[in-house]
DNA sequence: CGTGTAAGGAATTCTGACACG
DNA sequence: CGTGTAAGGAATTCTGACACG
């Protein structure tokens, strides 16, 4: 049994823990970036009852990569286009399972297709 | 290939990024329970420049643990006691491992020995 | 557009101590 | 022994703005 929903998982990479001077040290990007990804809806940090901020370990990723995206030249507003895309894929990947779960409920087993 | 040695890892669940506060809502625990356990020697948080405490998945379920074991009416000494014992226990079992493989290396692979 | 910085304030964390039991 | 708490201070984080380009 796999959980791979790439959505909400108990596992530790997805919860948000992480205050920004650590995803300061862990990136090497300054809070100014860091904050400022998040003005341009590229990450999406949890907050503390008084408003600070809470990052998971796929978000230090997600930030990783977003680095390197910009040095590249990209722009945070293409950077969200592709992300865009990649959820629309990700949709579509969670539709076709769930339908195909439906249809063996209702047709039985079939390997292949 | 495991990377399962009970040391350092580059996994997340080992990685001292979480403060005080999120151990605090996550175990359930005060931060004077946190510190105190620190203080006996249960837990080992590593340390910011500032000063701020820095805990990591692992020591989230360790003082769930712990907590565990004070409410069942055990003492913080004897718990330290436990995990000394284990500590050997895994150092037992290296060094058995590596023995293993010297053998290997001298004397060729022999299933089940 | 992406990032640095100084500014002022608020939230978070730290230590050592007193208290209770 | 294990934990609560008030105290004072220090480290961390926050927002909005000005600056450069």
């Amino acid at each position: 049994m796999k959980t791979k929903d790439p959505a909400k998982d108990t596992s530790y990479k997805s919860k948000k823990v992480i205050s920004i001077g650590i995803v300061r040290e862990l990136t090497g990007l300054s809070e100014r970036q860091i904050r400022y990804y998040e003005e341009r809806k590229l990450v999406f940090p949890e907050r503390s009852k008084g408003g600070t901020r809470k990052y998971s370990f796929d978000d230090i990723e997600s930030l990783m990569d977003i680095a390197n995206k910009i040095e590249d030249g990209v722009q945070t507003y293409e950077i969200r286009q592709e992300m865009k895309k990649e959820k629309q894929q990700d949709y579509r990947s969670i539709r076709n399972k769930m339908l195909r779960g439906q249809l063996n409920a209702r047709f039985g087993v079939q390997k292949g297709i």
